[in-house]
DNA sequence: GGCATATAGTTAGATAAACAACTATTCAAA
DNA sequence: TTTGAATAGTTGTTTATCTAACTATATGCC
């Protein structure tokens, strides 16, 4: 029975991610807690952006991991919520850029302070290499199904 | 700089954990795949089930790591599939016991091969010692955040 | 040029999650 | 025994995800 190395009773932590449930339901209460209005989706997407500003819509598909329609409505809320813009780019009509205003530039600071100090919290007491091994596995499971 | 596990620019997956839903996205395309009319979350209700008929609706929220209000709503949505039924505990009228009907019995077999067939695959080629270093991390960040 | 196809984005409908506010029941202490 | 707190569950609202169907623009082949 190849590769058969999960056995029942075995499954549920794995597929359901708690880990990582866990991550982001205490890095959004640290948001409340600081008066910030911000989802963790839309966190993820300012994200992405202040590692690279005026990325389409697509872009920011490869990049989060959602779906077309999922940024769309992450995007209208992000504009609601004045944090960006979109610029229709002028080679190709089809395509929104999505650039950051001044005030979502102003909550990198402060939400990447939160979410290191979150991920220092979860990974408290774990050996460095066991973390590194950890990534590793997750990266081959991302790789194995995408 | 005590526990400064992370730098900037490696938290992203972490927080979001690709890798679960990955798993999850894959397990619900082999369901719909298979016919079945199931989402993964109200297959995550259906195996605490399985695992222990009758639970109440307060022991699911602790088993699937939901709150009160997304178990309701849960249950709401099983019991108009005809998967479940709310029986009212004889001993402690504010308390639902949710018992499995037989169509969700018959459902255990396929949809628990599928859930492990899918994890089987994202795990391919990982050596079981660091499947078990990688559980044991996602353990201690999910004891250390609850 | 014209037409099929692919790509970028939007809209609609269903399910789910987080939060707050609510009802009903139980339990314990004055 | 009554009152107040705790517990179990529901409802309403907002945000997010998935699927499918849709519009608009671009591309490439004839």
């Amino acid at each position: 029975m190849p590769n058969n190395q999960f056995k029942r009773g075995e499954l549920y932590s794995f597929i359901t991610g708690k880990a990582s449930i866990a991550i982001a339901r205490c890095l959004q209460k640290k948001f409340n807690a600081a008066g910030l209005n911000l989802t963790i989706e839309q966190w993820s997407v300012l994200y992405q952006l202040w590692k690279e500003d005026g990325k389409s819509q697509q872009e920011l598909c490869l990049a989060t991991f959602r779906d077309k329609p999922s940024i769309t409505r992450l995007v209208d809320n992000l504009e609601k919520l004045k944090l960006v813009r979109r610029v229709p780019s002028k080679d190709d009509r089809r395509i929104n850029l999505i650039y950051l205003t001044p005030e979502a530039l102003k909550l990198q600071d402060q939400t990447m302070t939160l979410a290191e100090e979150t991920l220092n919290e979860a990974l408290h007491g774990v050996p460095a290499n066991q973390i590194e091994t950890c990534k590793a596995v997750l990266q081959i499971v991302y790789d194995n199904l995408k």
